[in-house]
DNA sequence: AGCGAACTAGACCGATCGGTCAAGAAGCTT
DNA sequence: AAGCTTCTTGACCGATCGGTCTAGTTCGCT
């Protein structure tokens, strides 16, 4: 849906869209109707389908705004780092404390992954976060502090935990995101297979 | 729903749930219709609900006996090994080949995770799961060949490398389980903390 | 003030959903 | 054959869904 959005306009789209967020998280996609979203905002359907051409087109625009912003995070955290190494640990800590702060997209996301209707909508995003893992433990293994083997297997394993280890101890328990961060990353930089002696430059 | 099955009615629920499982893998729980399964066994819609009393309910039933079934599978891999590391290394082998072999009941219990209506169904059985991974991760930190860190938080780390991995190179890539079982196996070790110094007994 | 574009309300629609029910067929037991 | 339980059919029901549409309001610009 394509449309030229005053300021206001904006507003009310942003409204829609936080919202949404909170009622799919909370109560699931399918079990959430357009009806429950406008008469949570406070507004007419006729509004929700000005800006959206169907329930579906928001849900994936706000996959694909998450995965967006997951990323700028990371890209964000290890921007001038050069050891892939660090990169890598700074990665997954970026990874556990966005989800951390952004627990009901977390959730979404781990939905759609499921949901065949928009497994696809996720695959490319995620594909990307595996990508760039994948560079910095070539360039580790190149590097001969890793041991060789299948990097992307190593880097869907390292978002796997850090994806599960954040729905248990920090959005069911409330722990805190940072010692869960060092808990996963700790656990990651063992499954590499980087033993004490290859943390350090040799 | 209680009700006295006489030997053919144990059959046809079977066909009810069997064709469940598929359709509910493919198109998903909520896109699936009581219509959709009756249809596809050839049956009337009374015959669901003389089994059932609802959809839900044999939804839940499925899933109670999928995680059933996935324990027993892994108690009997490890029955009679007396190593800690070793049994943990058999669950992990374990979970994955059942992982593999049961791809549809692996994705309903990821969907049935992320889905609150059935997230408590799903959580005690899983909690078993954790528990029993816990205690052999607690008798190798006893015997110093594990290094001391949350036990919980491992065991549900493997879990998710375990599912994470089934899923993408079994299920969407038809790899050789046995090979994948290795990965997950060895990536689990290493995140363990058990570099290879560890790995005999003391 | 006037005018077109952006926005909003909410009645309405056909489709589909999970679930019910009355009627009867099939199978055992005696 | 009778009679009880198990099993089956499919029309039917009220509710709810995603989506449409018309009539109207508000806004920004000239």
């Amino acid at each position: 849906m394509q449309r030229q959005l005053t300021q206001r306009g904006q507003e009310r789209k942003a409204q829609l869209v936080s919202f949404a967020i909170k009622a799919f998280a909370q109560n699931g996609y399918h079990t959430t109707s357009v009806a429950d979203i406008v008469d949570g905002v406070g507004v007419g359907k006729g509004v929700f389908y000005w800006y959206f051409s169907s329930k579906e087109e928001l849900f994936i625009e706000i996959l694909r705004t998450s995965q967006r912003d997951m990323r700028r995070r990371q890209q964000r955290e290890i921007r001038g780092v050069e050891d892939p190494l660090d990169r890598i640990d700074l990665g997954i800590r970026a990874a556990v404390l966005w989800f951390a702060e952004n627990d009901d997209l977390r959730r979404l996301l781990e939905f759609a992954r499921n949901e065949s209707t928009f497994a696809s909508a996720v695959h490319h995003g995620q594909k990307v976060l595996v990508e760039d893992a994948r560079t910095h433990i070539e360039e580790g293994i190149k590097e001969g502090r890793i041991p060789p083997r299948d990097p992307e297997a190593l880097a869907l394993a390292m978002l796997a935990v850090a994806n599960q280890l954040t729905q248990v101890y920090i959005s069911e328990r409330n722990e805190d995101p940072e010692v869960v961060a060092d808990t996963v990353a700790e656990f990651c930089r063992g499954g590499l297979g980087m033993s004490p002696e290859f943390r350090q430059r040799p």
